[in-house]
DNA sequence: GCCAAGTGTTTTTTT
DNA sequence: AACACTTGGC
């Protein structure tokens, strides 16, 4: 048998991954010690050589992409029937798959859908508006995210609505009112939120015979758990006592959500038994950035002393800048991936570098930033489309999906109709789709305004894909059906002036569905076996709900389909009926939960997904890791957030940041940024202020030269094999050659004597000839990369000339792009200031440049009187529509700079794919203006 | 009166 | 992108 994998363990790792399966095991991992490969290789060991059978292990992630990772990795080891067996995934995922095998145990329905967040706070805030009067009375304010905060992290506690409702303190008894509505709400609606599904699961694993069937229970980023998600733990774990947790106290990031980091205590007194076992070395990072983080996180004087250590030498020193604003902080950035990913010689690709923002809002300037730079990237947040519509088909008593799809494609059903559709629905006790669809049959008569006609097509579609559903058809085809069926491109191209783009996203949709599909099947497969081992476990609960069921009742009716109407107030029949009829879920209920319960990019797709460079949370980087990191926007208000109530928590949130790093981080941070529509003068941020007050050297300023040194160390680090030097050579130089145009705007002399640093047509054009414009290309290499230090304004000046004054046809390559505008600030501009000298409290700011206008400014300054030939990128018609002026058109037709006649692309570039969760598309901070090149 | 389309404002972190 | 608000068409 091959036991390899257990060789490439250090010492502790293999203590860790031996350690005698019925001892319960604390594994305390510091970052990139590791972690995943121990507790892998645990499971593999716990099978391999313990005998314990893949099905009994149950394997708790943080997230569902973690879990990803863990299956694949753990695949290597055992194989795929194997790992199919073990039962991972998230808490929550965990707690709904059982919950649709056994809902009638806590009294739920096995179609319940899952309340995300976004309808959660729909909900509470209409619930909260009765309550505005009798709260302005008393000068009081309540916020819907104040209110939600405080029901989910009472749950997270068990308490119930009346826990808070008999308070006597105004504010918390409405919120235990709301909570108490919310709930009834919810039931109603035959829906739980996240928080139910572990309240709910915590009813139902704490019954022997569900959770008889584990023998070990391993949990991943253990410090991140919350009360419920214990007891949960506690509860699987209750036959066996056998559990292995991993965690680190310095990576909680997850207090606001009720995490207790205590939990680690608090395991150490249920089971007494337990061992700890710490992995320090560090195999992830350079010394260097291992330095700067621990810097960082140790600031936390309430913090248990951990050392880590680093076999890897020192590496390029962090870089720690700062821009002027938002704009310059994105272009440099952006720029500098371009410049690393030629220096490295093409070592790394663009899915080697994160970007990691505070929040999602900070990441709009990033995106057109690397959107001018041709650079391809994933970013957060979609924009839900058809999951409600899903929804309402697996679930009719879910009203806010209902209320989400039944004017889209529109319909001419406005608030008016909706209203009374749900008035009138409401009282006769159905399901507001259930009475639309009686009107449709005409066995109840129509509303005022006429419903009638208006819904016919919706109800057709809700029944034919109910039908579909209901036959075991696969989630892609019923997602294509209801494409068809509400002709949803057509209405794509009547709404949205990007119907292009929207279209092709549904269609990867409808890929990623697909691919989904056999996920499925082994989930399904795996709850078979469950249900049989408890069913074997001598309990026919299911058969004594089903005698104890009327024989009739007015709640049940069948229609014409042979669909099942429920009134609420019996839920437990249609339970009954449900595990009857459709002895596991169908297909399209477990897409659905699937798609719910996955936030985090569902990047299941290979090929194009991957080569991209990544904007993230620095919460949802946990537990990953890059070659290349960069933390923007390291200022007082965003790191530690301004709303937050736990600085070390953020600052912890930093360190998890920086040690995503393999081999190259940078902070940055602005002196100005537009916050919440306003310019707000911003101050680094006082963990990193701390840190170079005390250590200096732990920061450099400016972008690491990267040589051949550096090169080496990273492929060592990244297992990769290094590129020649003539690659890197030849790289370079294209990256050179094919760079920049910067415009600047001399204030001081007001008028828009505009010039433009162009390196590329300097180099080629000059070639040989101008011992000037030589020397301003020989500099650019080693001046780094940001906006700044630029040449001054009479060299460019000259430059520019010179470049008329020859009027060549410079041919550029596919990557040009037309940068920003800037406007150059003062003529101190020149100067380099010393070291650190502009941040806080230790000198003057450093002089800045400013961008012209953000705005689509309606008289954008004039085009030098110079027509140097360019291209414009051809994922960066947006840039050229924004920058007219800056649309070097590859002729002598100067100053046509009419948006419209953009130059046709040299090379078709790769189009900006952007696709993420499931269930979501892409849209980012969508720009209207965009539109896709001919 | 009703509905749809357009404008302007604001934006923590996630299962 | 959600939300509140206005305007314009029927």
């Amino acid at each position: 048998m091959a036991d390899e994998y257990l060789r490439c363990l250090n010492t502790e790792q293999l203590r860790a991954v031996r350690h005698p399966h019925h001892v319960p095991l604390q594994i305390l991992a510091g970052p990139g010690s590791g972690k995943t490969k121990v507790l892998t290789s645990r499971i593999a060991y716990l099978i391999l050589h313990e005998h314990i059978q893949p099905q009994s292990i149950c394997a708790v992630t943080f997230t569902n992409k973690a879990a990803r990772e863990m299956k694949e990795r753990l695949t290597k080891l055992i194989g795929k029937a194997k790992v199919e067996e073990v039962k991972t995934g998230t808490f929550h995922a965990l707690c709904a798959l059982f919950l649709r095998r056994y809902p009638n145990r806590v009294g739920v329905k096995s179609n319940f859908t899952v309340c995300d967040s976004d309808e959660s706070k729909t909900i509470l805030k209409r619930l909260l508006n009765p309550y505005k009067g009798y709260l302005d009375e008393r000068h009081l304010s309540l916020e819907v995210r104040t209110v939600m905060s405080v029901i989910s992290k009472a749950k997270s506690k068990g308490q119930t609505p009346h826990d808070l409702a008999t308070s006597s303190n105004d504010i918390d008894h409405v919120i235990g009112e709301l909570f108490e509505s919310y709930e009834r709400f919810l039931r109603e609606n035959n829906s739980l939120d996240f928080d139910d599904l572990l309240v709910y699961g915590v009813r139902l694993f704490s019954q022997q015979q569900v959770s008889n069937w584990c023998q070990h229970v391993l949990v991943d980023e253990f410090q991140d758990t919350n009360t419920l998600q214990y007891d949960l733990m506690r509860h699987i774990a209750s036959s066996s006592r056998c559990v292995t947790i991993v965690g680190d106290p310095d990576q909680s990031i997850y207090g606001w959500r009720s995490a207790e980091v205590a939990n680690l205590a608090r395991m150490k007194l249920d089971f007494p038994a337990t061992v700890q076992i710490y992995l320090e070395q560090n195999y992830r990072s350079t010394a260097s950035i291992l330095r700067a983080s621990m810097a960082i996180v140790s600031q936390d004087k309430t913090r248990i002393p951990k050392t880590l250590h680093t076999s890897h030498s020192n590496g390029c020193t962090p870089v720690l800048q700062c821009f002027p604003s938002e704009q310059e902080e994105s272009a440099c950035i952006a720029r500098e991936i371009k410049r690393l990913s030629a220096a490295s010689g093409g070592l790394l690709g663009w899915e080697d570098f994160v970007i990691l923002l505070r929040m999602n809002s900070l990441s709009r300037s990033l995106e057109s930033a690397l959107r001018k730079e041709g650079i391809p990237c994933r970013v957060l947040k979609g924009q839900k489309f058809f999951e409600p519509y899903l929804q309402v088909v697996d679930n009719p008593d879910f009203v806010p999906a209902f209320e989400r799809v039944i004017n889209v494609p529109g319909r001419g059903i406005g608030d008016k109709t909706l209203g009374e559709i749900l008035r009138a629905a409401h009282a006769k006790h159905i399901s507001p789709l259930a009475f639309i669809e009686r009107i449709y049959d005409g066995r109840v008569p129509d509303t005022k305004p006429p419903v009638k006609r208006k819904i016919a097509s919706f109800v057709k579609a809700v029944r034919e894909l109910r039908t579909a559903a209901r036959q075991g058809t696969m989630p892609a085809d019923i997602i294509r059906a209801l494409l068809g069926l509400v002709e949803y491109e057509e209405h794509l191209k009547r709404t949205q002036p990007d119907a292009d783009t929207r279209w092709e996203n549904v269609m990867e949709l409808i890929n990623f569905a697909s691919e989904v599909q056999t996920d499925l099947n082994d989930y399904q497969y795996a709850l078979q076996d469950l249900t049989e081992d408890v069913e074997a476990g001598g309990d026919n609960e299911r058969d004594q709900d089903w005698d104890d069921m009327p024989a009739e009742t007015e709640a049940v009716e069948l229609d014409e389909e042979g669909f099942v109407e429920v009134k609420p107030a019996t839920p437990g029949i249609a339970a009954a009926q449900e595990d009857r009829a459709s002895e596991a879920s169908t297909p399209l209920r477990l897409f659905l939960q699937a798609s719910m319960l996955s936030g985090d990019s569902g990047e299941g797709g290979e090929e194009g997904e991957r080569e991209k460079v990544t904007i993230s949370t620095c919460h949802s980087a946990k537990g990953l890791e890059w070659p290349v990191v960069f933390v923007p926007a390291v200022e007082e208000g965003t790191f530690p957030f301004a709303l937050s109530e736990d600085t070390n928590e953020e600052r912890r949130l930093l360190y998890v940041a920086c040690t995503r790093a393999q081999n190259l981080l940078y902070l940055s941070h602005c002196t100005k940024r537009l916050v919440a529509g306003k310019q707000m003068g911003r101050k680094l941020s006082g963990f990193v202020c701390a840190v170079i007050e005390d250590s200096p050297d732990i920061f450099a300023e400016n972008m690491p030269e990267f040589d051949r040194a550096a090169l080496e160390q990273m492929a060592a680090i990244l297992a990769r094999e290094i590129p020649s030097e003539e690659v890197v050579a030849r790289k370079l130089a294209e990256f050179y050659r094919t760079d920049h145009y910067h415009q600047f705007t001399d204030t001081s002399s007001k008028a828009m004597s505009t010039t433009f640093v162009a390196a590329d047509a300097v180099y080629r054009a000059d070639a040989g000839k101008s011992v000037e414009q030589r020397q301003l290309t020989d500099k650019l290499p080693s001046r780094g990369l940001g906006v700044m230090p630029l040449p001054t304004v009479t060299q460019k000046y000259q430059t520019h000339a010179l470049l008329q004054n020859e009027g060549q046809q410079v041919k550029l390559a596919p990557t040009a792009f037309s940068a920003p505008q800037y406007l150059l600030g003062d003529s101190s501009n020149h100067h380099r200031p010393s070291k650190f000298a502009h941040y806080p409290g230790l000198s003057n700011q450093r002089p800045s440049l400013h961008r012209v206008s953000e705005s689509r400014s309606k008289q954008p300054p004039r085009c030098p009187p110079m027509a140097t030939p360019a291209t414009v990128h051809p994922n960066d018609v947006e840039s050229s529509l924004k920058y007219p002026q800056c649309t070097l058109l590859p002729s002598s037709e100067q100053g046509s700079s009419s948006p419209g006649a953009a130059t046709p692309p040299v090379v078709a570039a790769r189009p900006v794919k952007r696709r993420l969760g499931m269930g979501r598309i892409a849209t980012g901070y969508a720009n209207k203006k965009f539109k896709p090149p001919q």
